[in-house]
DNA sequence: GCAAGGTC
């Protein structure tokens, strides 16, 4: 018997592979999503931003692939699967991207396959354009190969996006950090997707700014006919921009006492149903008529999706297959509590086709596969407010009504007949007064005759379902990723979300994109990855060499690196207007070590210390705030410690600004505060307040905060775990002994003698924290003691990572400082 | 700390 092994690219489809093939064969069905197995990355110094030239990524810098997810070990996987095998059939997506993973897979697996029979093929590519019985054996059928240039493509695009993002996105990161303080980012990227993303969003503003108001002029007249209330006319030639014009008609019609009908006509307008939903449509909708953006509404449509809800949601199809159930779609909803009625009706009196759409040949529009009650997707707006969404959308394509509207002289009435707008109250044409009815030659009495006065409005900020209209027109990212783009300028405090989702550019946003047009303004244009593009594809048709587009691309961009890097104060111009130099940023703190100045410490992302006089910039720990800490000094470099505090769980620790840079010892890393420091006599380090092992982590070590009463506590200096103990207590103090049982330090506590919880009135004790019978009420640690390895184990544990956080002078702890004690000698002599 | 692309 030979062995066949097929992979496609995610779950559901391989099931309906699976299912559809075994009528005929032998299926043997694994779940697993196979997704990209490896990706590009820059390797070793390159890596680091202080060490490299950014204009070497364009150049010398070499590239690497890399297992993308080693946690789910892909690779090892799919070699478990195809070992043993003898063919392999590919059925990835039938794109560009779906045949580089083709190759990813091949590079896997084939190593491990069977031997092939002579000059046998073993490789063999599925290319179906639905999910469908008939597409999936024509392409059993038809079988090819995997399309090598298609692939390499893909893999000229990788490298060249890495390259020219990272080297753009350093180089202005570096440049405006180091002289701005309040730039409030901690990242100024740069990419071929999220820049001309942003583009957009400021030419829009650009448009609002430059914007001139006119002033036009409209005649609103009101007339009545018996004891009918008046109703208002619209002028036919709308509005008028001269104002002698208009005051010629005010004239002509001040007089007139009554208004004869001239016309009646009848005419019938209807709304087109809207198409079936794919990926892109369904983000707009979602953004401009429930209010969630893109990223979110991915999130929960994968959700929705997982739990079977919804078909899959990533499709750039808009049409349903001839033979597609649309009764049975929507008999599934037939007892839904929300539209049961409409849903029978429909059913009863028969349903039209859905809207002809585009079918781009990978899955059918995303479509709801069973009816859902708003408790089993729970309460949250956006679960019940989606489920809803989509299961309308559905009942759209199905319902054939139209909307009728009836236009009558120069007034503009409608009479609504909902049609699918019962469903989709959000597509409805809001229901003006009704119209008395009249014939030609009836006379009404006029009321009055208005002259007003308007002037023409600015556009309002792009609204993020314009934005993602103007992205798809224009190629830039793809379904799955145009939420990425949109969140990545959004967290990089390029522009913000204002009511009703609209994109309104910050001054960093702004800044960027005129400073792009003032030295090259390709850079921000659109068409920066569609002109990529077009050299990517002569790869994918063979016609042209991988290598030589590759590196004729790379020379172009390194040109416009260097360019732009050589113009840059062009950019800096704009952004002097709109920030502040870092040295005039920020209020003074703690002294440099150096000059024993002031540093000042800047708030503003990403939060640093500056000193002035030494132009230099410390960085400091993210997501928390620090306080001065007593004037105390690093006995190292004489910089003074600051205390820092994270938001969440109260967790503080002391640090050097110095240090935490510049590690000073070989068995530490940069951003190490005192609580990992292994200076040996410090009283701030962890040698002096490290208690024993944590509790949860493998890593971390307990280290005693000092500063934490009356409520002590320690907390892990690896992980989030902050114990709480002898509370009220009147001193704590980390001993020189260890515990004999764990190698814990010993713990020192005083009372107040009104106070003590300890027997016999003892206002003194010296223990373990994990061990010591005495001390065992009075650590909040009771679930997590046990957890501890002298109780996980049943007893210390032997050979591994002994003693971490005890004195030094023990066994075997010297940590001999780097050369650093030199280096900063010479700074103090 | 960087891109964009897949997928969950």
């Amino acid at each position: 018997m030979r062995t066949v092994l097929m992979v496609a690219e995610k779950p559901s489809l391989a099931q309906s592979i699976a299912k559809i093939l075994s009528k005929v064969l032998n299926t043997l069905y694994t779940h697993t999503r196979i997704s990209l197995c490896v990706c590009v990355i820059l390797t070793g110094k390159y890596n680091n931003w202080d060490k490299v030239d950014p204009a070497e990524l364009l150049s010398k810098a070499p590239t690497e692939k890399k297992e993308a997810n080693p946690k789910l070990s892909m690779v090892k996987f799919l070699q478990v699967e195809a070992k043993g095998c003898d063919y392999v059939v590919l059925w990835l997506d039938c794109d560009k991207e779906g045949e580089n993973i083709c190759f990813e897979v091949l590079d896997a697996i084939q190593p491990v396959m069977n031997k092939p029979y002579g000059n046998e093929r073993t490789v063999y590519r599925a290319k179906f354009s639905s999910i469908t019985d008939t597409d999936i054996w024509n392409a059993m059928n038809q079988l090819g190969e995997p399309n090598k240039n298609e692939a390499l493509s893909v893999d000229a695009r990788q490298e060249l996006d890495l390259r020219i993002g990272c080297a753009f996105t350093r180089f202005q990161t570096k440049y405006f950090q180091g002289k701005y303080g309040n730039l409030d980012s901690s990242l100024i990227s740069f990419g071929p997707c999220q820049t001309p993303t942003l583009g957009f969003c400021v030419e829009r503003h650009d448009k609002i700014q430059s914007f001139k108001p006119e002033t036009y002029w409209v005649i609103q007249a009101k007339v009545f006919k018996g004891k009918d209330s008046p109703i208002s006319l619209d002028w036919d030639r709308v509005r008028v921009f001269d104002r002698e014009i208009v005051q010629m008609f005010v004239n002509m019609t001040k007089t007139a006492r009554e208004a004869l009908v001239e016309s009646v006509s009848k005419k019938e307008k209807a709304k087109q149903r809207p198409l079936a939903l794919n990926t892109v449509e369904m983000l707009r909708v979602a953004s401009s008529a429930l209010g969630m953006g893109p990223q979110h509404t991915m999130q929960i449509a994968e959700r929705l999706y997982t739990q079977g809800y919804i078909s899959y949601p990533r499709t750039e199809t808009t049409h349903y297959p001839e033979n597609f159930d649309l009764k049975g779609t929507l008999r599934q909803q037939a007892n839904n509590s929300h539209w049961a009625e409409t849903v029978k009706t429909l059913l009863a009196e028969g349903i039209n086709r859905p809207r002809k759409g585009a079918d781009a040949g990978d899955h059918p529009p995303i479509t709801p596969m069973r009816s859902a009650t708003e408790s089993e997707l729970g309460k949250t707006r956006g679960y019940c407010f989606y489920s809803r969404f989509l299961i309308l959308i559905e009942c759209i394509q199905l319902y054939g009504m139209t909307d009728t509207c009836f236009c009558i002289f120069y007034v503009f009435k409608c009479g609504l007949s909902p049609g699918f707008t019962e469903v989709m109250p959000w597509q409805g044409i809001p229901l003006e007064e009704a119209l008395p009815t009249c014939e030609k030659g009836d006379a009404f009495t006029v009321d009055e005759v208005k002259l007003l006065e308007k002037q023409t409005s600015p556009p309002d900020y792009l609204t993020e379902a314009e934005l993602i209209t103007l992205m798809e027109k224009h190629g830039i990212g793809t379904d799955a990723s145009i939420p990425v783009h949109i969140n990545n300028i959004c967290q990089r405090n390029y522009v913000t979300v204002e009511n009703g989702r609209k994109l309104k550019p910050t001054n960093l946003g702004i800044v960027l994109v005129h400073g792009y047009y003032k030295i090259d303004v390709e850079l921000v244009l659109p068409t920066i990855r569609s002109a990529v593009e077009k050299q990517l594809n002569l790869i994918a048709l063979g016609k042209a060499n991988f290598h030589q587009v590759l590196q004729h691309t790379l020379d172009i961009f390194k040109r416009k690196f260097h360019y732009f890097v050589d113009s840059i104060a062009g950019m800096d111009e704009l952004m002097e207007v709109s920030f502040s130099p870092i040295a005039a940023t920020g209020k003074p703190h703690s002294r440099c070590g150096k000059c024993h100045r002031f540093m000042k410490y800047i708030q503003a992302k990403p939060s640093r210390l500056h000193c002035s006089h030494c132009d230099e910039t410390y960085s400091l720990p993210q997501n928390g705030a620090i306080k001065l800490y007593k004037e105390l000094k690093c006995p190292l470099d004489e910089f003074e410690l600051v205390l820092w505090t994270s938001g969440s769980r109260g967790k503080t620790y002391p640090l050097c600004p110095y240090c935490f840079s510049n590690p000073p010892f070989r068995d530490m890393k940069k951003g190490m505060g005192c609580n990992e420091c292994t200076h040996p006599t410090c009283p701030h380090s962890l040698n002096s307040l490290g208690i024993g092992q944590c509790v949860e982590c493998e890593t971390g070590v307990l280290v005693f905060d000092p500063n934490s009463g009356p409520k002590w506590r320690m907390a892990c200096n690896k992980c989030n775990v902050v114990v709480h103990f002898f509370e009220h207590a009147y001193k704590v103090q980390v001993a020189q002994d260890s515990c004999e049982a764990c190698e814990a330090s010993l713990v020192m506590v005083d009372f107040h003698k009104a106070r003590t919880p300890l027997a016999d009135g003892e206002t003194q004790h010296t223990g373990c924290v994990f061990c010591d019978t005495l001390f065992q009420d009075l650590v909040e640690l009771k679930h997590a003691t046990m957890r501890h390895p002298m109780h996980r184990g049943g007893g210390a544990r032997r050979g591994r990572g002994r003693g971490r956080g005890r004195r030094p002078g023990g066994r075997g702890n010297p940590k001999k400082p780097k050369d650093k004690m030199a280096a900063l000698a010479a700074y103090f002599v």
